[in-house]
DNA sequence: TGCGTCAAGTTCCATGCGGAACTAGTTGCT
DNA sequence: AGCAACTAGTTCCGCATGGAACTTGACGCA
């Protein structure tokens, strides 16, 4: 029927058709919140972000029976052995009674081991087991296609100055407000 | 105690301590997710997700009661009204039942309208209310702000430059594999 | 004009998340 | 040496979240 295709150029961003977003087939939401967004960076941020995680955490959940807080502790483990738990709350987006659960999940699984720190009786030192470093070994690759892979229109050259201006923008990070709306303090 | 010191120290990065890093007071651990991570992108990418979300939503929540869900649709629908929900499943990291929840808390609050479409009588086309449209007249400004910090570091043509890598990287969606391990078929 | 398939939106329900309070341990101060 | 303030990590608990199934409606095809 006609009344289909009436309703597709009646849909949202009609107003805003640019040619790349057709050409990628891109819902027209999508290309309003690229377009006619005054926070270009966030929903960038989110989305590239969000594009990256759900198959990663779909895949990690389905394959290894990890949750998704469960594998950020088991690759940031693998990046760097011996760190705590507050090291992995510091680096991440998860709260720590999250990454508390997941770090005692991995332990029992045999993938981590703790490690108390004789210094200070508090911290908790993290070690991969064998099969914690097979995992890693077996899961980081993948990661990594995936990731090139979003990043296959970028020339060699791009890539690096993104990588570049994100990093300045994480490296500036306390000089950002923690928080919004500062009206009350007139 | 000198311990504490050592113990400083024998912390994660000593290995990587780049002079950014520690000028930056950056936490050692978001050091080596920056610098010995081969996942750089989805670092970063997730990293200034955090930061710009965390604060907003505390924000939304504190001074507005909507949950993180109900102001995604109730800046969707500011950006492009007669939006339907389905179009925010598609723009947004959210699953379409949490979604719809939201809408329906929206109307139950009086900051959204639903009017059924003649033509297709599943959809429902979505409008603010003028209680809405003052919410989000007066919560994108903020948000604009906040990013704006985030972006302080960078002039304005690394912005621009930034703005458009990240916008080639959305555009290639279509390019990506949805799924990771395509190892069953081989 | 009736049937199979697909799409928009809702409902059901278990669970895992995360805020807040708590425990155990450390440090600094006097 | 003892007390207040702080930190790493855990526990408690309510509830929002999101997977899966369902409902209602559209559409293609014979």
């Amino acid at each position: 029927m006609l009344d289909k295709l009436r309703r597709e150029r009646l849909r949202p961003q009609s107003r805003s058709v640019r040619p790349e977003a057709t050409a990628a087939g891109l819902h027209p939401m999508v290309a309003t919140k690229l377009w006619s967004n005054p926070c270009w960076l966030s929903f960038r941020a989110n989305y590239i972000a969000h594009h990256f995680n759900q198959p990663l955490y779909e895949w990690i959940a389905r394959k290894y029976k990890l949750s998704a807080p469960e594998h950020v502790v088991l690759y940031a483990v693998g990046l760097e052995e011996g760190i705590t738990a507050d090291d992995v709350v510091a680096s991440s987006a998860r709260p720590k009674n999250t990454l508390s659960r997941a770090v005692n999940a991995l332990v029992a699984k045999h993938l981590l081991t703790r490690v108390e720190d004789a210094a200070d009786r508090r911290r908790k030192h993290l070690y991969l087991t064998r099969q914690g470093r097979r995992i890693v070994a077996e899961t980081v690759p993948a990661l990594v296609e995936h990731e090139q892979a979003m990043l296959a229109s970028l020339s060699h050259n791009e890539c690096r100055t993104l990588h570049d201006l994100m990093t300045k923008i994480v490296l500036s990070q306390n000089a950002w407000p923690t928080r919004i709306d500062e009206e009350s303090k007139t």
